[in-house]
DNA sequence: CATACTCATGGAAACGATTCCATCATGATT
DNA sequence: AATCATGATGGAATCGTTTCCATGAGTATG
């Protein structure tokens, strides 16, 4: 009943030439035009498609882009992961996905799953440090990353959002406003905003309004809600992701502070929901799809040479989240 | 400088024994206790790991199951794909995720690019109709449609929510409200939730009121703004997914139709952001991840027998943007 | 004691592509 | 005319694994 694949050997035979000239044709070599016009026939006539497992294993690489990030239900890495498969497919490579959840573990789980498979090309939101990923390069696979760096890369070029120029203007914006008590609510792997953060604030800058959280929506709430609580003397909060944004929209309307007249925010991401929030989100726009794409540019470039990273800019979309600090009344 | 990978051959070389007692051992078959654990050791001290490649020419399949979704960037299909993606990680299978748009034939084009990959499992949110499948299907793949049907499927199981319960609770709960006049803002492929709006509305259905959209964001905000301007008379909207969800809320703002006083809206499928919104948007919950990780169940069980789909329950989840219908003011 | 039967074992044949290499024909150069 | 370069071509090796089959040892049954 079911049928054996037609093969290159099939092809071969029915036009009556060896597998090595089928196999040239097919992929662009050195042939007689009629011999290759014949094969090309007798190819679309048997409707013979190669199969990726024989070349793979000759050529001991599994076509393919693996994409590894913390979580696919975060709409930033949804809208990133659309741009690697946007590249991916006008390439036709296959994408194979793997979420780690911001966890070093099973982020190595991941990459040895990826190895096993033969996949030499890989974008990843990279949780773990440097030495997670040494071994990944010493086997000569091609990284690039998205988003993140990890801590003590190697040469791994990355296509990053310029968070530096983010925060400043997020912090330029809110310091304008008059805001002088201002917390960051951040998630994993975001050292260098923070860094960037207390750089903006100068001597300003009071670490108990600094809170990480881990990936979830419960830990971006209960950072969110503690740091609302210990410290209600804040005006203003930047929050580092659209969970973390979410989070704080959240737990400022359980402690009925109101946005922005007690509260102004700031977030990380812009999302369709922050037109749709009240009030709409001030937010610090990062071209997510863009960055999955040129990740995945780079990944194909496959060319020797090591191409440096890319930086894309961000854009402050003012909304209706952020208002002038209010001057103390000091006769309430 | 970079080694060859250590292969069955080294470690059958270093043990001693044969390739053919090294994969046996290492897939379970029979050996003695002794050499067992011989192998074992060898293997583990050569830090062997078995390349699928080789493996995946000699089975005539590559491990691994192909997940087919319209858009990625819905954070419906993320959770859907979070579900796909925790069952497959239990099973150490990758998953290779491709975006169709919606589209039939960018969706045979990424069935193509499975089966020359050799992917024999695969989970889809069918796009195309029976036609496109059936080729699929004669090549003996395993298939499993998730949250929706091809019309003309043939025997593929499906992992469904009750769109029926659910629309049917979603009519019953604003004709309790006192609407009639409502309208069911629908996306691609959902001609069995249309049907059975009909049903449940009964005598009532204004054909004018049922308007379809295609995936995109642009279209849907067109087919509400369209819709709310053609029909003012309408009281009530259902919106067959958050996309849909969100174009309404968009639409109705920007016409001044104020929710829920204005117009009850009820939403499919309840996201992060429907709390935040503003009012908190009234929704039919769907099990998105349930949906994934059972399909990924179903494709994985392999066992030959077919199992019937599976059907799981939605949830009414009110919040603010369903009020009864105001009595026409008919002095004013 | 002879025969049959189980079980561990290793050699070798697949799987389907790419690619090295030898062969042969043709045309150009000396 | 002899040699050389060029280019098309097919046979065969190769990738790493699984699996078929033959072999031999050991045990049970007649």
């Amino acid at each position: 009943m079911s049928m054996r694949r037609t093969t290159i050997k099939d092809v071969a035979g029915a036009a009556g030439v060896g597998v090595a000239t089928v196999s040239r044709v097919l992929s662009g070599g050195s042939a007689s035009p009629e011999t290759r016009e014949r094969v090309l026939n007798v190819a679309a006539q048997l409707d013979y498609r190669p199969s990726a497992l024989g070349r793979n294993l000759r050529q001991q690489r599994s076509g393919g882009i693996g994409l590894l990030l913390p979580d696919i239900t975060d709409t930033f890495y949804g809208r990133l992961a659309d741009g690697v498969l946007a590249c991916a497919r006008s390439a036709g490579e296959p994408v194979i996905l793997g979420t780690t959840g911001d966890d070093p573990e099973r982020e190595a789980e991941l990459i040895g799953m990826l190895m096993e498979q033969g996949v030499d090309r890989v974008i990843a939101v990279p949780s773990g440090d440097g030495e997670i990923w040494a071994p990944t390069l010493r086997a000569g696979l091609t990284m690039v990353f998205a988003h993140r760096l990890s801590t003590g890369h190697g040469d791994v070029p990355a296509v990053l959002a310029d968070d530096r120029a983010g925060v400043r203007t997020a912090v330029d914006y809110l310091t304008g406003l008059g805001h002088r008590r201002i917390a960051y609510l951040g998630g994993p792997g975001q050292e260098q905003r923070l860094s960037v953060f207390r750089q903006a604030l100068g001597g300003l800058v009071d670490e108990e309004l600094i809170v990480v959280a881990r990936g979830s929506r419960d830990s971006a709430y209960a950072a969110a809600a503690g740091l609302f609580q210990h410290r209600p003397d804040l005006t203003a909060v930047l929050a580092g992701g659209n969970l973390l944004g979410e989070a704080a929209v959240l737990a400022a309307r359980e402690l009925d502070l109101r946005v922005p007249r007690d509260l102004s925010l700031i977030m990380f991401d812009d999302v369709p929901w922050a037109e749709l929030c009240a009030p709409p989100l001030t937010v610090i726009a990062q071209p997510a799809q863009d960055i999955g794409y040129r990740a995945a540019e780079l990944v194909l470039r496959e060319g020797g040479r090591r191409p440096r990273g890319v930086l894309l800019p961000t854009e402050l979309i003012v909304r209706g989240s952020c208002a002038p600090r209010r001057t103390p009344n000091k006769s309430g």
